[in-house]
DNA sequence: CCAACAAGTTCCATTATTTGAAACATGGTT
DNA sequence: AACCATGTTTCAAATAATGGAACTTGTTGG
């Protein structure tokens, strides 16, 4: 379970079915959506009924199936454009994959996850929500561990028990001790590498994006295959992803919204 | 008001509440909220931390301001994937912009808004989320005309109702009267022209893409510019891109997601 | 230094909404 | 026609939401 939605009342539950209907990745039938709950029928039907309404959920009536409704993606216009690193960093990581000819994550975290915000590849320039929105696994991801790493022990521990430390490949790290180690070591280096723990083949660095008060804001990566490359050629240019991740850190606090005036005294800035 | 959050009690409120936020377009205080809504103070400052707590909203601690949060996005990742024609449509729109040289819109209606799920520019190839997710009036693009034309009586009304009929230029459409005249001639002729009345100086054509019910599911549109071209010289590639609306049509309806049908294997990773 | 104020947070008795077992509809199948 | 699977509605009981007011915290200015 990646969130609690107990507490928060019925719109928690709701939250709850929406989730559950976007994670069957396909149109959902009814009885499907109430096998997935712990809901009783005529709870889990007025919750379906509830979001159809609000359009947070599309039915079909004709193969009588819900989806996540449309209201989802103009929601998400609105968070992507202000809440996420991808439009202030766009330019740097446009930069970055230029210079470095490989392809480039930009992520943040939600919740126990990874969500890709953004993402460059050599080939064909960009990707659409296709990518943006994506999401994947923080304890074998690069992005994933270089900012479980920087987290607060308090911001941490929740994530750490949510991770589902299942054995993608040979090299996935599965169990929470041996990533804690893992994280120790990466925040003495400052940067994380996926050594194929996630995918045979595919390897990359990462390093956070974090504040100047040292939150942690998302993370860069640079990802190759074991064929083009090696740890130690990822690691030359660690450097130039650092310079990336400073570059977007300082936007983001230096921007912040053309609005907030002058007379603020407080915080570390 | 675009959407009636009333009687689907408290999720409804506090998806008005999420709108809201949206709507500020940068991150907005608790006060901010509060001025915008018309719950007292307890009820929407319960709403906002129910969302807060669920990821719907983004709470910055060290401005007190809160945005739209990053759950959104990956829902809209799920719902972009399955819900809007831009997956399927991708490569005829595609092949359309390369034909016509122009850009080129996919829209769908949400609730009384156009809402753009996809875009080409002859230009620089793909923007991201930047342009999927933006949303723009029905009732003077060529987008919203195309589909308000081929909706039922039924789905038509209420969404005439919530225009807002504001005179973007000289030649807007500013009564429903007006609009609804309109809507008969593009009904009969099969396409929506816009004429400068959205922006001016930007004409197109726009037309349904529609099931073999006769459905709206969206529509497609080129754009050019009075300088580049002619009402005359839009409609001249008018079967063109009714090729391109009845393929995507028709890939809809065949393909729509591998599934239904035999036996059950699902799969997690 | 303290009063006055503003923004944010909590309390709690009242009220309205949600709940869910069971009954009801609907449509397809044998 | 009887059956079964799915989807929909009902209604008294249980629960959660409500919002006025009080409280806390931080800021401003006399």
């Amino acid at each position: 379970m990646a969130r609690d939605s107990a507490g928060d009342g019925t719109v928690g539950k709701a939250l709850e079915i929406l989730d559950q209907v976007a994670a069957f990745g396909r149109p959902a039938r009814f009885a499907e959506l109430l096998e997935a709950t712990s809901y009783p029928k005529a709870t889990a039907y007025r919750l379906v009924q509830t979001l159809t309404n609000q359009g947070m959920l599309l039915y079909d009536p004709e193969r009588q199936t819900y989806a996540p409704g449309m209201r989802l993606v103009r929601l998400a216009h609105a968070a992507w454009a202000q809440s996420s690193l991808a439009p202030i960093a766009r330019p740097f990581i446009d930069a970055l994959a230029r210079d470095v000819n490989e392809t480039v994550h930009l992520a943040q975290l939600d919740a126990a996850h990874v969500l890709y915000v953004d993402k460059r590849t050599p080939a064909h320039s960009v990707e659409m929500f296709s990518s943006a929105g994506k999401v994947g696994p923080a304890y074998c991801t690069g992005v994933g561990k270089a900012m479980l790493a920087f987290l607060t022990p308090d911001e941490r521990a929740p994530v750490l028990e949510q991770q589902s430390y299942h054995p993608f490949t040979s090299n996935t790290l599965v169990s929470q001790d041996a990533l804690v180690a893992e994280l120790n070591v990466i925040r003495k280096r400052g940067h994380a590498f996926d050594r194929e723990e996630h995918e045979p083949g595919i390897i990359c660095v990462a390093l956070p994006i974090r504040s100047d008060t040292g939150r942690v804001l998302g993370a860069v990566s640079v990802t190759s295959t074991r064929e083009r490359t090696t740890l130690e050629g990822l690691e030359a240019i660690v450097p130039r992803i650092r310079s990336t991740a400073d570059a977007i850190a300082d936007a983001v606090q230096n921007w912040r919204f053309p609005d907030e005036a002058p007379t603020l005294s407080q915080t570390g800035t």
